[in-house]
DNA sequence: TAACTGGAACGATAT
DNA sequence: CTATATCGTTCCAGT
């Protein structure tokens, strides 16, 4: 493991230290970075603008001013954040689909920025303001954080749909917009963050409303049934009309109220949101109106907050944040006196976006997944009680490590939920953190929302090695619908049911710059169906054989049955099919669990180097496992026995096209990171990181590898995907590996490339792209965009960032400016790829999914 | 009782 | 356009 690791890490870490970064990126960034200083000026929208913009312009017709706002922010955000828009939440379009589509050409980069260009651009103008209300964002608004509770969840579930309305607004638009301002107002930052739950008192209203309200509303909803549903998430809102609701907003607040709370870098989260974010918010008018969502007033929600005591900081960033997007920025915003009980960590002025990609080890540091999930977590919906925390394999926890800190500083970790799919790690748009609290759960933790992604920050003490259980984090799943109205939304929630937990940390150095290392879990399931048919292979007892087969390999995992299948499929790089042939299974030793088979032999048994291929378990049409590495030796060859399949990930990376789960663990890793160089892993100046600890075996997600079979997709790089229909990107499909074909590139054409580009490739590569790669890659944005790549990775992924409070704004802009570029210019984008990134359509998420695209091959 | 869980009914969509 | 296959979301009930 240790060395697999490593191996990652370089990767990131290559990306660049954080003084790489930032001289890559020192330009437009800066801006960004300014923005906490006083990031939302306009100008630097427009720079980005110029940057980005020049690709797109936008569709999105919406773009209101409300964005204009926001989009300073955004913009800065944005910059990060290419697609910033939807991490944030930012504006989107009502119609944001259809503009990606159109840009489908471009990469998903490209049409977000575009966005944000766009948005920028009214930015300039001024609006801001406006609106804010309106929901317009609210749709989802996740902002919410949920109170930390589970059973907050549920309210802000209930409201959540509203609450995504108005939470989110708030959220967002606090920090975004204006109101968040009222909200803040109380002690504003609680408003936003402490929740009023927070305050039993105030929360009550909230809370209890929402509780009781969320449920009344689902009662309301199945009242008026599903049907209503559509029409009205009303139920929530419906008692108040206004469209935009009024319910849920409340429960808004409470879901501020959770904010509240120590640890929190809440501020600096908050100015980063409100960098990032893109307040989308507002514009409010956009809100979709559609359905469902529930709209709840938002108003409300602003009022409740008064609790803010505790979050102040928080709040006030937001505040100023807001502030200064709205207004020009410049935070005036008052500070209150925090006064947390906590420690807060550091206080970095700005922090990353979301969306950014930051490698998991610099100089000394190196933060390491030390206990993976499990593979399958079932969700809860707002309109459900807390399903518990996330665990590991054994029953456990996740556990979360910092090596290499000697400080007597106590740091905070930071968690949110991450998507898996074959493009750039990015905020989940379709799941949300949980704040799980109660006699079971031993770590304390705290939430704050950044942008419209729920944090969870937890403290990482040097009396406990700076190692954290993760027992605390639970994933809410927020309604297709609600999210996909967003504004700024273009992904689809359809088959969009992998996530992966994403872990920071930022460590003030000594030069006064802010480090930040990410790391993501492998890819964790969370719908209730796949959880229950597809079957998933997490280990293997071998990793390679010499090509006359016939040794006997266990597979371990889930939902293994007497008549699952395990096919053994070798691609062309280009994705076509080479070989396919189906394992003997001794079916009298199947369990569910476990499986075991004959390796059958390989098709040419005169190869003179080792031949990788890939193997796959299927319950049926399209119920397949993903792809998983094996790698046919030379008969003379001495056998290697794998335990960790993992390990395998390089060479397996290298030569595989495209799938294997395993892959995607490393390849993002690999590709992604990697790319920089390995050298990269200095920041500023640190050497490469430094040999993990050797523990952590399984740390990163890479370092599982296995697992992931979820992984998103493998993509590798290679293939394509596509976008385009169905495509499998995927490789995981095994399905058809034909088809799918990702691999081959050519599909690609727009998807493959793009995922390609994101995947790894670009990401890596700084170089490559020529632009900034990393930020790019980084950059937020680019995750929308694309990127698909970092499925991988992530976690490794590979910037560091170092930057310095202004810097990473910097960074970020000039991710945008790059990032934009990449979408501006797809070509660097993604280049490769990117593609399009075009959200989604469904194709995408086929893609994205295994079955859709299994079953189009299949089929 | 409350927090989870596991299952499944049901309606909405995709094939 | 209809019949099915899948999926997403909400409910229920047991632990």
């Amino acid at each position: 493991d240790t060395y697999e690791k490593c191996p990652r890490p370089h990767s990131t870490c290559g990306v660049s230290s954080s003084s790489d970064a930032r001289h890559a990126y020192s330009y437009t960034p800066n801006v960004s970075l300014s923005l906490p200083l006083g990031m939302g000026n306009p100008c630097l929208a427009t720079q980005y603008h110029t940057l980005q913009s020049s690709p797109v312009i936008s569709v999105s017709s919406c773009h209101q001013t409300g964005y204009s706002l926001q989009n300073d922010n955004h913009a800065a955000s944005g910059y990060y954040l290419p697609h910033g828009l939807r991490p944030n939440g930012s504006p989107a379009l009502e119609s944001p689909r259809i503009e990606i589509t159109a840009y489908s050409q471009y990469p998903e980069d490209e049409v977000e920025e575009s966005n944000s260009e766009d948005h920028i651009i009214k930015r300039g103008v001024n609006s801001i303001v406006t609106l804010t209300l309106p929901n317009a964002d609210g749709y989802r608004d996740p902002s919410c954080l949920s109170p930390a509770s589970s059973i907050s969840s549920r309210s802000c579930n209930s409201e959540a749909s509203s609450y995504e309305s108005g939470f989110y607004n708030y959220e967002n638009s606090p920090q975004n917009s204006p109101w968040q301002s009222p909200c803040v107002s109380p002690k504003g930052s609680s408003s936003l963050m402490s929740c009023p739950h927070a305050s039993g008192p105030v929360a009550s209203p909230h809370h209890s409303p929402s509780t009781s309200p969320q449920i009344g509303a689902v009662r309301k909803y199945s009242l008026n049934g599903t049907t209503y549903r559509q029409t009205s998430c009303s139920p929530n809102q419906s008692p108040n009309p206004s469209p935009h609701g009024s319910p849920r907003v409340s429960i808004t607040d409470e879901n501020w109220q959770a904010n509240t709370n120590q640890y929190t870098n809440s501020a600096i989260v908050a100015a980063i949101n409100a960098l990032t974010t893109d307040g989308v918010v507002d514009i409010g008018e956009g809100i979709p109106i559609k359905t469902r969502k529930t709209m709840l007033d938002h108003s409300m929600s602003l009022k409740l907050d008064p609790d803010g005591e505790l979050c102040h900081e928080d709040y006030p960033s937001r505040l100023a944040l807001k502030k200064e997007s709205y207004c020009g920025g410049f935070l005036d915003v008052p500070q209150h006196p925090y006064s947390w009980s906590k420690p807060k960590p550091y206080l970095s002025p700005s922090l990353p976006a979301l969306d950014w990609q930051l490698p998991s080890c610099s100089g000394p540091y190196n933060l390491q997944i030390e206990v993976q999930p499990k593979s399958h977590h079932r969700a809860h919906y707002e309109t459900e009680g807390s399903r518990g925390a996330v665990k590991a394999v054994c029953g456990s926890h996740p556990v979360v490590q910092l090596y290499g800190y000697m400080e007597s500083e106590p740091l905070t970790l930071q968690l949110f939920i991450g998507t898996a799919d074959d493009r750039l790690l990015r905020p989940h748009a379709f799941y949300q953190v949980h704040r799980i609290t109660g006699k079971t759960v031993s770590t304390a933790s705290h939430e704050v929302m950044q942008s419209n992604t729920k944090v969870l920050e937890i403290p990482l003490l040097p009396e406990n090695n700076m190692r954290a259980i993760i027992d605390c984090a639970g994933i809410l799943k927020l309604r297709n619908s609600d999210i996909e109205l967003r504004k700024g939304e273009t992904d689809i929630g359809r088959k969009n049911t992998r996530v992966r937990l994403v872990f920071r940390v930022h460590i003030n150095q000594p030069n006064g710059r802010t480090l930040s290392l990410q790391a993501a879990s492998n890819p964790i399931e969370c719908s209730q169906r796949s959880a229950q048919e597809l079957p998933l292979v997490e280990k293997q007892s071998v990793d390679s054989y010499p090509a006359t087969g016939g040794k006997m390999m266990l597979l371990s995992g889930l939902n293994f049955l007497p008549d699952s299948k395990v096919v053994f499929v070798e691609k062309a790089q280009d994705g076509h099919h080479l070989w396919e042939t189906e394992a003997k299974v001794d079916k009298d030793s199947v369990k569910n669990s476990t499986v075991v088979v004959e390796i059958p032999p390989y098709r040419n048994q005169r190869i003179s180097s080792p031949v990788q291929v890939n193997f796959y378990v299927c319950n049926g049409k399209r119920k397949r496992s993903q792809y998983q590495r094996f790698t046919y030796l030379p008969p003379n060859a001495p056998i290697i026995k794998t335990e960790p399949n993992d390990e395998y990930d390089s060479l397996g990376i290298a030569r595989l096209p495209v799938h294997s789960k395993p892959y995607y663990s490393r390849p993002r890793l690999t590709p992604i990171v990697p790319v920089a160089d390995p050298d990269a892993c200095l920041v500023g100046g640190y050497p490469p990181c430094p040999p993990h600890h050797a523990a952590m075996p399984s740390s990163s997600p890479s370092s599982s590898p296995t697992l992931h079979d979820l992984s998103p997709v493998a993509y590798s790089p290679t293939h394509a995907a596509p976008p385009g229909p169905v495509v499998p990107p995927i490789q995981e499909s095994p399905g058809h590996p034909n088809l799918a074909h990702p691999a081959s590139p050519d599909h690609n054409s727009p998807l493959g490339m793009l995922h390609s580009q994101g995947s790894p490739i670009h990401l890596n590569s700084p170089g490559p792209h020529g632009y900034h790669p990393i930020y790019a890659n980084s950059s937020p944005s680019s995750s929308p965009e694309s990127h698909p790549s970092t499925p991988g990775g992530t976690v490794e992924s590979p910037f560091v960032q170092a930057y310095s409070p202004g810097q990473a704004q910097a960074a970020a802009g000039s991710a945008r400016a790059g990032g934009s570029s990449p979408s501006l210019l797809p070509e660097d984008a993604s280049p490769p790829s990117m593609a399009i990134t075009v959200k989604q359509e469904p194709q995408e998420l086929d893609q994205m999914y295994l079955d859709d695209g299994e079953l189009r091959e299949t089929r």
